[in-house]
DNA sequence: AGCTTTAATTAGAAAGTTTCTCAGTTGCAA
DNA sequence: TTGCAACTGAGAAACTTTCTAATTAAAGCT
């Protein structure tokens, strides 16, 4: 990935360098605060906002995605192949799901409710509650900004 | 809806009414600040807090979803009944796409790929580009938050 | 290696979104 | 009608994201 980073015409510095070897470890889609502090050991001088931007500048290059889910802060995801998520309402946990190759066809086709808009891609959100959360039981809420109106549709 | 409003508990302020009202009526999943704006001749007085608050309390109560689709504000969707949302990674857009409904019946069924995984819920999103925005040409930005990285997975 | 160009970084401020506090008000069940 | 619990309004606070301006550093070229 970070051959890539080059291909793309963006620089490579350290800053970059540790984010994109963070990003691309961890199939957990973290948030830009979280993989802050994680590197904030290795990396004590790296702004907040260079986070921000390096993600945003990997997003924009194609090389993650970010994910707006949830409520919440984004969070990237740095596996690029066509594929679903399931969202927790409760903890907000996102979790990848490989997709039928054969639904993924389905993708660009016209949307007839929808005259003129251009799919370009198709993805599953499944919603419900992660097993950790199941098993903390009914009363249990994350905390912090999440709360039952998390549930759309 | 507005019975609907009493049948969960929740009293029936006029601010509620209104709010209800403007969103029951409306299909383009308005944001609070939106509502807010519009609701302002009629109720000078009342708060944002309480167009939140509201929002809150009809999404929990199951009455509106608040849809976490794209980054930005939250948008909220009064039309309970299973269906996709088309999403226009430039200006934001979100617009129903009716679901098909043997496909809704894959609701609930066991994710292979997260097991203990409880799906309450699957919705499909559309990304792409609106008949608007397409018409308006590839320079066009949505003001504000909006930027390539509203693209996802 | 040194120079140049250009992009990236830092730190902080600012903007935007959502939640919270608390005093005062009001819907509504009894 | 009365009392209680829930709601409202106003502002502050918390949180997320973007921006600014000055400095620093990467990449390509000699």
């Amino acid at each position: 990935m970070l051959a890539c980073v080059r291909a793309t015409g963006l620089k490579l510095t350290p800053q970059r360098m540790a984010i994109v070897r963070e990003l691309a470890a961890d199939p957990t889609h973290p948030t830009a605060q979280e993989l802050f502090e994680r590197l904030r050991p290795a990396l004590p001088t790296m702004s907040f906002a260079t986070v921000y931007n390096t993600l945003d500048a990997l997003a924009s290059a194609g090389l993650c995605a970010a994910l707006s889910l949830a409520p919440g802060p984004s969070r990237f995801d740095p596996n690029m192949k066509p594929h679903h998520h399931a969202v927790c309402d409760r903890c907000g946990e996102v979790r990848d799901i490989p997709s039928d190759a054969h639904r993924a066809a389905a993708v660009a086709r016209a949307l007839p409710a929808a005259p003129g808009f251009e799919v370009r891609s198709v993805e599953q959100i499944y919603r419900g509650v992660c097993a950790a959360c199941a098993a903390a039981g009914a009363q249990e809420r994350r905390p912090g900004r999440a709360s039952a109106r998390a549930r759309t549709s």
